[in-house]
RNA sequence: GGCCCCUUCGUCUAGCGGUUAGGACGCGGCCCUUUCACGGCUGAAACACGGGUUCGAUUCCCGUAGGGGUCACCA
């Protein structure tokens, strides 16, 4: 990792960054701004890192770390690099805290927390804006007290404005004598997110930071750190950002941990989801491209810019995630479909019986779990479990025709979708009846359901001997077979 | 409350001064069909409001309203 070194206005290739605090699972938000940070990386031929926003050693927890690598990975977003634990670089961290102190753009500032919150309370009090002032930004050094604790304060610029052109959000400015000396460096030593952040990044070589629009205004903060570094020394460079709207539930409120925001594990093991489909769902939530709806990878990749992320915050949509889920579905392997289905169904179902099945079973489904329930039916055992609706089917005439079927087709010895068409038809036409008085009472004691594949998929797909014994089942005047 | 950002159908969005304001999801209807789906066709559905600028504003500017974000020794 370089140390900040490289050309003050040298453009370079691009890098991006994703990076997450532990405390939690991947979560939407997360997932998108992670997708948006690979894609600008890989349409610019540039890289992708990950690192691991560890500071806060109270909150972050291991099991968060593997769910967010777990996330990242089941959606093909790794990271270029081995991804970089914030909380290891602690010491380079107070090494650009020292360089402040000593350069004097920073300083050390002995007000304790108490008397913080008492003059914060007190401005409430008032009414006042409260901005923290204090009275040791411009103290002499020797009047400190001998051993008292001390946070180090960013000395911030007093007066201008602080503009930045973001990728998204275009041109923000903000007074300078809005910010205050934030800390960089707690009395215990650690440094803050805004100086981890900032020496991180440029450590990292990271051109283009791409984060929720909720670090708009950090930005301008950690600009104040760039800059103040610019002067210290050679080789800090400021990078282009981009601040992303956020994603919202359903109801328009900010997503939260108890407010709809699930772990894109979620998504994946109960809602049944696949990734290509979270993947192409992320990226049209606040990104366009004309009437453009599916857009695989490799396409993402070469369309994608941030010029055409929205500006707006854009709420989360299931019934759409499920659409394109289910279009995902309909063109994906069917191996693989099986594979994943298999795991949704009790004992070890017939993979190869469940991959035959597959063509028939995903045109109908939205989920792995319709799929699951659809697949049902081949595996179930006798006496098959009817279901009230497909109940309703089986009246005694129609059981009375169950077993006309039955020997219709117990004799029949070319046992395809071909001519077990033609010799139902063939039968429904002798009866002077439409397929479907044959077909839906046959449904029902072949599946126990009343909607299925095609009937003679159904019959084929289970196979001659299992049909007709659950026809014989169902029929009510079993004739010898 | 201060500061910052945002505002096109219910939702995701296209639009970048002149369009019958387009697409998708969802919803309704029709067709296809042995069921359910898939697919096809079709219908209802939007420029938050008020001022400017302009020959002309959805589009540019300013307000208002509404929504969001942020104001820690969290990240």
């Amino acid at each position: 990792m370089a140390s900040g070194s490289g050309a003050e206005t040298a453009p370079g290739p691009v890098v991006t960054r994703f990076a997450p605090s532990p405390t939690g699972f991947l979560h939407i938000g997360g997932a998108r701004t992670a997708l948006f940070n690979w894609l600008f990386a890989r349409r610019h031929g540039g890289k992708y890192l990950l690192r691991i926003e560890d500071t806060d050693r109270a909150r972050s927890t291991d099991e968060a770390i593997a769910a967010i690598f777990d996330g990242l990975s089941w959606l093909g977003l790794e990271g270029d690099e081995a991804p970089v634990f914030q909380f290891s670089r602690s010491d380079r961290h107070a090494e650009i805290a020292r360089k402040l102190l000593e350069s004097g753009h920073a300083y050390r500032c002995y007000l304790s927390a108490e008397e913080l919150a008492e003059r914060r309370r007190k401005a409430q009090e008032e009414r006042r804006t409260f901005r923290i002032d204090s009275e040791w930004r411009d103290a002499d050094p020797a009047s400190a007290p001998a051993d008292a604790p001390a946070v180090v304060r960013l000395k911030s610029p007093r007066e201008g404005e602080t503009v930045i052109h973001d990728m998204v959000q275009g041109e923000v400015r903000v007074q300078n004598a809005e910010l205050d000396d934030f800390v960089i460096l707690r009395s215990d030593g650690s440094p803050t997110y805004m100086l981890a952040v900032v020496v991180d990044d440029q450590d990292m070589g990271i051109t283009h930071v791409i984060r929720g629009d909720d670090h708009l205004n950090n930005a301008f903060r950690q600009i104040s750190i760039i800059r103040a570094m610019q002067d210290v020394e050679e080789g800090w460079r400021m990078p282009e950002y981009g601040h992303v709207p956020l994603i919202h539930g359903a109801d328009g409120a900010k997503l939260s941990k108890r407010h709809g925001a699930l772990g894109v594990d979620t998504y994946r093991d109960e809602l049944g989801i696949l990734p290509e489909a979270l993947f192409n769902y992320l990226l049209r939530l606040g990104w366009g491209h004309g009437d453009d709806e599916i857009i695989a990878r490799e396409q993402a990749v070469a369309w994608f810019d941030m010029a055409h992320v929205g500006k707006s915050p854009s709420r989360f949509d299931l019934a759409r995630l499920q659409n394109l889920n289910g279009h995902y579905l309909r063109e994906g392997d069917d191996a693989r479909l099986a594979s994943l289905v298999a795991a949704r169904i009790a004992g070890s179902p017939d993979l190869a019986m469940l991959e035959a099945a597959m063509p028939h079973l995903k045109v109908r489904a939205k989920d792995l779990n319709d799929l699951a329930a659809g697949a049902a039916f081949l595996f179930a055992q006798r006496p098959l479990e009817i279901d009230e609706k497909a109940e309703k089917l089986l009246t005694d005439e129609a059981r009375d025709r169950l077993g006309e079927i039955h020997d219709r087709l117990a004799a029949e010895t070319d046992w395809t979708t071909e001519m077990l068409e033609v010799s139902l038809k063939q039968m429904a036409g002798e009866l002077e009846l439409g397929l479907g008085k044959l077909a839906q009472p046959l449904r029902a004691a072949l599946t126990g359901q009343t909607t299925s594949p095609g009937i003679f998929d159904v019959l084929v797909l289970l196979g001659r001997d299992e049909s007709l014994a659950r026809i014989k089942a169902q029929a009510k005047a079993p004739a010898g077979s």
